[in-house]
DNA sequence: AGTGAGCGT
């Protein structure tokens, strides 16, 4: 028997085979904590990089499926290695669709890599004192 | 660390 690598991802999808009441309805919110499937987003959120695959390699293999207006590898702010996934950003939902379609499962530099729809960053809030990061060199005032 | 699931400088 061959070894065959299976796309588990994250997340396993439960299928509903049978009812075995018909009189009862499924539950509307057990699983409505989450999407099964991401929104659409011109942000695409790439795993299962190589630690050697760089931004411009992450662009120019999506660029093929569409045109790449962004594209990042996540690297280590200290040491600046990659830590192994990225971001890459259409210009077309449509592009971003095509660019997981044609991407996602495909090897890049010897690795299997995953490409689905990347949440949203971060909500715009109010300029507030929270900082992720040591310093905070907050300039609350003169921000529009 | 060469770390191997994940959502960003």
């Amino acid at each position: 028997m061959a070894t065959r690598a299976v796309a588990a991802q994250r997340g396993l999808r439960r299928l509903f085979s049978t009812s075995p009441f018909p009189s009862f309805n499924p539950p509307p919110s057990a699983a409505a904590a989450q999407q099964p499937k991401a929104e659409p987003s011109t942000n695409l959120f790439v795993s299962g990089l190589s630690k050697r695959t760089t931004t411009e390699g992450l662009k120019e293999a999506f660029s093929k499926f569409g045109e790449v207006v962004q594209a990042r590898v996540v690297t280590d702010r200290v040491s600046g290695y990659s830590k192994g996934f990225g971001f890459v950003r259409y210009g077309t939902l449509e592009d971003a669709a095509k660019g997981i379609e044609g991407m996602d499962g495909k090897f890049l530099d010897g690795w299997v890599i995953f490409a689905e729809y990347a949440r949203p960053r971060a909500p715009p809030g109010p300029p507030s004192e929270s900082s992720q990061y040591g310093h905070n060199m907050s300039s609350p005032y003169g921000r529009q």
